[in-house]
DNA sequence: GTGGACACGTGATAC
DNA sequence: TGTATCACGTGTCCA
């Protein structure tokens, strides 16, 4: 009703071209260029109920991609749709931040404590500790006698573990190890770094027992 | 245009009011009645559109719920939103698949490899091996002397560990140990038990040295 | 002035 | 039956 009331007027009571005085402005005025542009609305309408169809289609697309991504949602109305979307994003988040915290993962991935793949070793001073403390981190093959050859390269250097943490899993094992009583100076993360270096490049035997 | 051609035609070109001639059934049929269908078509045609603005609103406030959850994607079309969000649905999955896959969570939770924030302890024979393997798990406080502590106990009972996975994370540590030459019977199984038991349950002593 | 995006009212359809 | 959802064409605003 609004509509038409309000269309009509703009379309119809002021005829647009005063191309005046070719023979009669007359009929220049109320018949012949209203009639064109009467026409170039016609045309301009269809161009724009096509592109709003074009719209729609885009939108209802996303909307079918929705359905199937979203588990069993294929029969649901559009409001939904998106409420449902909303839940799984939400829940999805939780889950991610949720198992990344669990699992250490996802921040600081350079000093993730679980082993990596490849064999690594330092040996660092920890800074703003009294007496020396220094930390040993090292990742290598897991294999039977390491703790005692690990055991025997610390009291080659005479360091004494304070605190150790070990990890094993799928074969491979990291480990931390903050030793104290080295020696103020450098030799002794040097001596360290050194025993701890064969330990880990010594070859693994095969397990004979599982 | 096409929507007033069709409008007009039901809803104006009759004639309202006509509550003449009551005896007459012809008037009755053609104006009393129709007048009052046309005023019912009127309401009904505004609860209609009034129900249709309540689903548009309905769905409008959850692409702006979609809009705030997606970062930074404040100002965007609808179609884009839900493409967006197809996006991220999709990425979220990934990422989620990816991570549990590389910490081994999400399956088997009751068997996490990580320590538990309770002490448990569980002694079991392994089954299908030969040879009266167990396998004992149990997690605790992180102490000094706790691997100490672990071996003494072991001897005690006189097996002989073959593999070890250790986990020590926040404070807490999780051991499992598969324990061969504890003899075929039960009481050995006890034995291992109740030994570790001691171990589990002694207390922690303040760490003098960090 | 041209096209894109949106809200609106309406007819059609399914339950 | 009414009730809810959808597609459509249109008016309107904005860049």
């Amino acid at each position: 009703m609004q509509s038409t009331q309000s269309y009509y007027p703009k379309q119809i009571s002021f005829p647009k071209g005063q191309r005046v005085l070719l023979t009669n402005n007359i009929y220049n005025k109320n018949f012949f260029k209203p009639k064109s542009t009467a026409e170039a609305k016609v045309i301009a309408a269809k161009k724009h109920s096509e592109s709003e169809k074009r719209r729609r289609m885009r939108i209802n697309s996303q909307y079918t991609t929705l359905r199937a991504i979203l588990p069993d949602l294929i029969k649901m109305d559009k409001a939904s749709v998106l409420g449902e979307t909303v839940r799984k994003v939400r829940e999805l988040k939780k889950a991610l931040t949720e198992v990344e915290a669990a699992c250490h993962c996802g921040d600081r991935r350079d000093e993730c404590v679980l082993p990596g793949g490849v064999d690594k070793l330092s040996v660092e001073q920890c800074e703003g500790e009294k007496g020396g403390l220094v930390k040993a981190t090292f990742s290598c093959e897991d294999r039977l006698g390491l703790i005692s050859d690990m055991t025997r390269a610390l009291s080659c250097v005479k360091g004494r573990v304070v605190r150790a943490e070990m990890v094993t899993v799928g074969g491979r094992s990291k480990n931390a190890l903050w030793v104290q009583g080295l020696g103020g100076g450098n030799e002794g993360v040097v001596a360290l770094k050194r025993a701890l270096k064969v330990v880990i490049d010594r070859p693994v035997l095969p397990r004979n027992i599982i």
